[in-house]
Formats: C-alpha cells, sequence, structure tokens
DNA sequence: CACACAAGATTACAGATGTAATCTCACCTT
DNA sequence: AAGGTGAGATTACATCTGTAATCTTGTGTG
C-alpha cells in the first residue's frame, strides 16, 4: 500500500498536532485548546479530516472521541515527501544545500545535524554487505 | 519587506520552474512543454500567477512574454520556512532527524550533506569573532 | 410534560485551485 | 470585403478550504 496521499493544509496540521498530543479527544476539549476557531469551526475541520482519513472517532458515552489514524510520523513523512518533490523536485541535498548557502543553520544546528549523519552512516557502514 | 508571502501550489511550482529555466517565455511555449495541461489552462493558470505577484509579463512583438519576478531560491526558500513551520514547528533539526531515522537517505547522500555541513562551518568557524 | 441546552448533522457562502470553454478582436488570406 | 485564425480576455464550474450559522434531536430541569 503507498502513502495514500494524505494532503493536509495547514489548519488541519495545527489539529493533527493537538490531537497526536491529546489522544483521543472531544471536539470541545479540542475546541478549548483552539481560541483562533469558533467550536463550530472545529467540528466541521474534524468531519473534514475523518473524511480524509486522518481522524477517526469511537463514541464513548454518546460522545464522540476522535484520534489521528497515523502516527505523526507517517504524516511528516508523507508531507516531507511531497513538499520536496513539489519544490526541490524529490531531492534533499539540494534543499540542505539551500539552507546552508543561505546561511539559515547555527553552528549548533549543523554540529548536531554531522553528528547526527555520521553516526546514521556507521549504521549502515556496519550493514553494508547484507543482501 | 518581509517573505511577501507567495503561497504556490503544486501546479504553480511546476509552471514556475518552467519560466525559471525558460526565461521569458509565452503562454504557447510553456504550453508545449506541459502535454499535461491544455493551452488555455496553461494561461489562466500564468494569469494567476500574475495576480498573485509571481510572475510579470512584457510585450514583444505583440505577444506577452511571461517571466518570474522573484529568483527560484527566494520562492524555495519562503515555501521551505513556510513548510517546516507548517510541519515541525519551524525547526530544520527535527526535519533531518527524522529523515535519518526513517533511513530515507543513501550512504552517498549522508557522505554529500556532512561534507557540505562541514564545509560550511568551517567558514562560519574561520568568521566567528566578526560581528 | 414542555422547554432549554448541548452534541451532532446539515447547510452556507466566499476565496483558491484545477481545468477548461467561450467570447472578442486584430490580422492574414482569398 | 468576408471569413478563418490565433492571442488574449472573460466566464464557467466543480472541489477544497476557511469559517461558521442553522437545524435536529436526546436529555435534564422546573
Amino acid at each position: 500500500m503507498d502513502t495514500d496521499d494524505l494532503q493536509l493544509s495547514g489548519s488541519e496540521w495545527d489539529l493533527m498536532k493537538i490531537l497526536w498530543d491529546k489522544n483521543p479527544a472531544t471536539a470541545n476539549q479540542i475546541a478549548e485548546l483552539t481560541p483562533q476557531w469558533h467550536p463550530k469551526t472545529v467540528r466541521t475541520m474534524l468531519i473534514r479530516l475523518q473524511k480524509k482519513g486522518a481522524v477517526e472517532h469511537e463514541v464513548i458515552d454518546g460522545i464522540q472521541h476522535f484520534k489521528p489514524i497515523h502516527e505523526r510520523e507517517y504524516c511528516e513523512s508523507s508531507a516531507t515527501q511531497s513538499f520536496m518533490q513539489r519544490v526541490f523536485d524529490g531531492a534533499l541535498t539540494p534543499m540542505i544545500a539551500h539552507f546552508t548557502r543561505q546561511q539559515k543553520l547555527t553552528p549548533e544546528e549543523k554540529k548536531a545535524l554531522i553528528a547526527l549523519l555520521q553516526d546514521n552512516k556507521e549504521q549502515d557502514d556496519n550493514n553494508q554487505g547484507e543482501k
């Protein structure tokens, strides 16, 4: 099964982040955490997320409790891939290159990233050779 | 002046990429390069990009020649920032971390990135201390 | 029991996007 | 001069998104 193309808008991401954090949650509980929207708006967005297959709900005590269907990492991954495809034609390296050129990384971030990559690379090296 | 919020859709990016490559171009020239859309569709999208302030045109020999207003890097930068804000709450590191965790990088990519970062980091180190 | 209230369902409406078709008009061709 | 052509302008229409208001219905309250 392929990443079945779950596209979330900015507002939807905001809602999803809350749901991943507070899972499950009722529409009203979420509305309390999102003063930027009218409670009715929150419910509408939840329903739409449900139709999209991003959340589902179970009824507990007669009240709908919403919960994300996928893990955040899964959604991050598919969002990142489609973003990179859109803007950078699918390649990550040019994107990072872009960042370094723009000096958008602090030295600390760079250090952290190098460490992360080196660490991760050693894993590859150790596993290299396996079918 | 701040990044005056130029949001491009996926199709719009496709068109812009062509325009950055072949600048300027007439609607028909672009249409020839985009068999996925009807020429009328291409023109409509160009007009909308113009309204958004992403492209402009000059008339040469009575024919409109379209050209991007901003450089691709500028658009990449603002798209990346708004994407990271949306999905990763603004931080790049977690995003890269996410990639390495998911093993989405080939060893070659990792090597290239490490080199890139180290190289870039040395610059910082050399310039460190300057106001 | 009659009604108010809250949860949920249905409906609304404008702007953005995808995807064109139709209209207009100037110019080329008989 | 009449008509075809092609560029550009205007209009169309469905879906998605943002942002709710209204309708319905079960339930608790006086």
